[in-house]
DNA sequence: AATAATTGATATTTATAAATATAAATTTTT
DNA sequence: AAAAATTTATATTTATAAATATCAATTATT
């Protein structure tokens, strides 16, 4: 028997797009820009987490309560300092998009000869750990 | 005589407006909001520099190409990592309001007991500098 | 095997952020 | 001293981002 946790992908898309009260398209699109990343099926189908459903809540609350645009969260994404998180060394980092990228999130680019230890960027602490901006702020203030 | 240079304020809020080709009420929201600080005479009335203009151009650039809402501009203002600029101590930091807020730009606040070196935020690095989202994020990168 | 749900892509609607306008009072300029 | 420009504050307009709807094709479920 499998162990179903926080992270287990579970949910289809209506499900949870009925949980948080929006469509399926507007979480299709959330994908689209970059904001979310979603498990999918072999056959492509989506299938969400609990922990996918915190992050998206997280992401709406920006945009309807602190009204931050899209494109706006795309670019505080990008001010993750990734590197405090990924061990890449300086010549990594010169040749990496997202090191210098101020308007996608790390996570969009292509991992070609990236250094992150876990090609998978969902299970990346820069990706789990960064749904708000409390996170982000504290992790740019800590050295 | 008095030397004039990029900071010197010169230019009235009409004059500034037609340089931009924007409204004199678009120029006052911009600073109600928090996203940029205007030089005053005496009798209140705002005057801009050169310098200034830079900056507002900066901004419109986020807000018309980047897309970017005002919101979100304020948040990525906040992420400015001023304590790097401005030699505080991890006490004066815990106190310092602008140390953890990820809603308004450290400019914002009122320097009561705050350890930033210059009172005037305009003369300030953290403001000065920082009106691109590529500066910022070269400030984050930097240790 | 038939019904329900999904996929991606494009078009349309809606909600609201951004910009502008108006008003009365004050200051600057000529 | 009169005309022009500024101030703050509130109301209105406009531009568009965010969300939804529609479509034909594919996959999942019962």
């Amino acid at each position: 028997m499998e162990d179903i946790n926080k992270e287990t992908p579970v949910y289809t898309i209506s499900t949870t797009a009925d949980l948080l009260g929006i469509s399926i398209h507007t979480l299709r699109m959330y994908e689209r820009e970059g904001l979310i990343l979603a498990y999918k099926k072999a056959s492509g189908h989506r299938l969400y987490s609990q922990e996918d459903i915190e992050r998206i809540k997280c992401i709406r609350n920006a945009i309807n309560e602190s009204k931050i645009s899209i494109n706006g969260i795309k670019t505080i994404y990008s001010m993750i300092p990734c590197w405090k998180f990924i061990d890449c060394s300086m010549d990594q980092r010169e040749k990496c998009p997202a090191f210098t990228s101020h308007s996608q999130p790390c996570w969009t680019f292509k991992h070609s000869g990236k250094a992150c230890f876990k090609n998978d960027c969902k299970q990346c602490p820069v990706y789990k750990d960064h749904a708000e901006c409390a996170n982000i702020k504290q992790s740019i203030t800590q050295i």
